[in-house]
DNA sequence: CGGTATCCCAAAAGATACTG
DNA sequence: CAGTATCTTTTGGGATACCG
């Protein structure tokens, strides 16, 4: 039997419907697991911020990166995206209280990361041997 | 001033240590922070599994792949490989500790997946018209 | 300033075939 | 069965140019 994303999901009645359930969460899943949306919600944590200011906070992405996981996070309801009309432009991105609850999980895996550094480092250098 | 995934690492003393610790920590996050790896995670989660075993589980996995996120996770300490030198060859997959915490995380993202299941589908809705 | 569109290269990933 | 190697295709992502 596969793995499911969705196995909590105890509310749901029929196999169909659980097979529905799991394909979104398998998207949403790989919507969100890669390094720049979560290098860009951990950014957002801290305050709201405009375009510009994001492509300084988040080493190394560019324009294209930016928008394009912009829009996928604001699509799933985890950003909001503020305009104001004034000339020039001033656009800033909030998260939502779906992405701040996310976010909380990224810190986690942070702190995962802290605490076994030295475990990974250490692993690396047997392995490459 | 960029996001710092290390942000926590207080003991380390010196800027260049920091941007050290902060480098490794993006390419352990980078490593992590996929689709394929988080999935066999799960999997491996549950109990020791062998390489057929986890084809089967991750669904959607093609052969290339898995050896290739096994060989990471291997390298990173996340997961052990155990050779049964038997005929045919049975090699098994395991959790490491650090594997294990980390495992912890995913299923926090798995549960959160869950708790905004609705909120998320219909964003998606608005945004898609 | 922020966003879209285009072009283009490099990396990711699928398919297939071969080995211990 | 598990793993490696090779080939091909698809995607990701950078650079650039242009619009509101």
């Amino acid at each position: 039997m596969p793995v499911r994303v969705s196995k909590g999901l105890s509310s749901l009645s029929d196999e169909a419907d659980l097979r529905r359930a799991d394909s979104l969460a398998r998207e949403i899943f790989s919507d969100v697991a890669n390094k720049w949306a979560l290098l860009i919600i951990e950014a957002l944590g801290e305050r709201t911020l405009r375009f510009s200011e994001l492509r300084n906070e988040v080493e190394g992405i560019s324009h294209k990166m930016l928008t394009q996981n912009l829009r996928m996070l604001e699509r799933n309801g985890l950003a909001e995206r503020k305009v104001h009309p004034t000339v020039p432009p001033r656009v800033e991105y909030t998260l939502t209280e779906p992405g701040q609850a996310l976010r909380a999980t990224v810190d986690l895996i942070c702190g995962w990361t802290h605490e076994y550094f030295g475990h990974i480092e250490s692993a690396r250098r047997r392995f490459d041997t």
